[in-house]
DNA sequence: GGCGTCTCTGTTAACGCTAACAAGAATCGG
DNA sequence: CCGATTCTTGTTAGCGTTAACAGAGACGCC
């Protein structure tokens, strides 16, 4: 493909210094006159000279390049912890290299993680909300700067993650207050920390309050089976409150009610989690959790560097609150 | 951050063999003793040898990477299509990396690309649905190979994208075809080529039946602005079918028809755009376009590919035909 | 005025890899 | 059995950058 770009030493012949003049320039080297300084910026422009990555990368070791390895993308709240990794990183000067796995088993993980190393990544980021992620990560080489988001709360690794338990019982807490004797579960899959989270928050604002929790729907955060529990939920007349671990879960749950002719708020109550932007628009608005993914990309892109800068490793654990956001699928029960 | 791994010369000290033939071996170079390529594996192996990508990168002038440009990675489409690309490209053996923008305005759009070319990637997408993307483009450097993806078609730049045009077709065709007399539109902002698409594709079919179409209206991808425009829908008794950009759109109609008692299919027919995973959950479920996206991520990174290797420009261009997904959300109109 | 110190710039040597060439060993046809 | 090929391996020279050191002026101080 053509010609390569200009190199250090054609902008040092051109300002007619040193390449390593142009090397002090570009990194902010005090010790430069005021004038070369200048003459250099101008051979720069002059030539379109970019500095070439890989040569830093290969001569320091590290490159500005921070690797994410995730798995369902597609997802919203993957994709919204993405999306905001990315901005933060964009800021800090960093580079994101997506490292996209179809399985969070051992070997996808490290072979993405290998992928991310071979390219000298200053840091990784894992997306792992499994608990097969969490096992992968144990036999990573130590030497890396490594933070995981949604990660196994039991496993010493530097962890940011959102506070599932306290988003749940936040949830669970406002259909109680809302009067409701009880509030039924649509789960997430059991393999997700998420998922276990919720249930424990859910289950433990249930006992607080003295109420034995009722048996528990397990689905797997697709609306096809919050709609498939929705079925069951309908035709039990004795259920008026429902928490489902996500929206899309919600909005199957939703369906299935309507289909029955149960209606919501009115008959069944029903909280979600996630905060989609589409939920403020589903029949009824949905009142639901909303965790601060902007948070917790910030939170970890803050832990990596710090790694990355200081050479600690160090298991730093941070939790960010969710948010309840009150809409229109909640009332009290009817008597 | 500790030890750097060990380099090929010491894997060549190990298996008592020169670095070029630790090199030979990993480029799967065919003249090689069987004998010496077992011996190296085992080299590698034994001491955890990765290569530096960094170093290859360098000396080859271009790396295993694929530089993507992308904004609003959390709506449904342009996140589908960066994890396509993601899977794709990983099975092509490149890194993804991602510089995710917050405008699609010249000056992001440079920025992102400049930050991928100092990394040397071999190549950039650039997923680039509004105007002001394209003219960024025309300024870019000739020489790295460049994919836009739901670009602007009249641009002579390689291009992929969905077949707007044709999905609108069928959308609007299929609900003259239930019986309606004519078809509304919610739009998309006009800014983007896919709007602008589905809009032509609309009118297309409309004039082709011979109707005069409807007044437009203005949405921006949006629930909340599909809902105002619902508003607004169910007061007009004379509409009896309408066709939204997208499916959150659509959603938002669903919700304001709901509300203003007009029900969906028996008195007003809804066809959405992107088959959403959740629109098979609607109420009702949403029958809508489905566009491909793992083909155009295939399509595009094909694309680049050639060009990589081949070397060569030239304006290719491919478009990929979606496809309509029939649900509950259309009836023939009540008289 | 000489000498140490500070500021600025240049020279040289890596970093880890591939490409190009070179050379020794093995194979083959006559 | 010899020269000509082919196969296999090694040697050397960069790729473009930073780090480490060295050197040349300018400046200040006794």
């Amino acid at each position: 493909m053509a010609v390569h770009g200009p190199a250090m030493t054609d902008v040092a012949r051109l300002a007619g210094v040193s390449h390593q003049t142009v090397s002090r320039v570009l990194n902010g080297h005090p010790n430069v006159r005021e004038q070369t300084r200048l003459r250099v910026r101008a051979a720069i422009a002059e030539l379109g000279y970019r500095p070439n990555g890989a040569a830093r990368a290969l001569v320091t070791g590290r490159s500005q390049v921070i690797g994410v390895v995730a798995q369902n993308t597609t997802l919203y709240g993957p994709a919204s912890m993405l999306a905001a990794l990315e901005q933060t990183a964009a800021e800090e000067g960093f580079a994101v290299s997506v490292g996209s796995v179809r399985n969070l088993d051992h070997r996808s993980i490290s072979a993405a993680v290998e992928r991310h190393l071979s390219h000298r990544v200053a840091g990784i980021v894992v997306i792992a909300p499994v608990e097969s992620a969490g096992e992968a990560l144990e036999r990573l080489p130590q030497d890396v700067p490594l933070v995981t988001v949604d990660g196994d709360p039991s496993r010493p690794v530097p962890l940011v993650t959102v506070d599932q338990v306290a988003g749940a019982r936040a949830a669970t807490q406002h259909l109680l207050d809302a009067g409701h004797r009880t509030v039924w579960h649509v789960s997430g899959p059991f393999d997700w920390f998420d998922s276990v989270g919720r249930i424990d928050g859910w289950r433990e604002a249930l006992l607080t309050a003295g109420v034995d929790p009722p048996p528990l729907m397990p689905g797997d955060w697709s609306a096809a089976s919050g709609y498939r529990c929705g079925q069951m939920l309908a035709r039990m007349p004795e259920v008026t409150a429902v928490f489902t671990a996500n929206d899309h879960l919600a909005l199957g749950v939703l369906r299935a009610l309507h289909e029955f002719g149960r209606r919501v708020p009115h008959d069944i109550s029903v909280v979600g989690f996630d905060d989609v932007p589409e939920a403020a628009y589903f029949i009824p608005p949905l009142t639901t959790v909303r965790p601060d993914f902007d948070a917790v990309a910030r939170a970890s892109l803050q832990m990596l560097l710090t790694q990355i800068e200081s050479g600690t490793g160090g298991a730093l654990r941070q939790t960010i609150a969710p948010a309840l956001v009150a809409r229109g699928s909640v009332a009290p029960p009817q008597r």
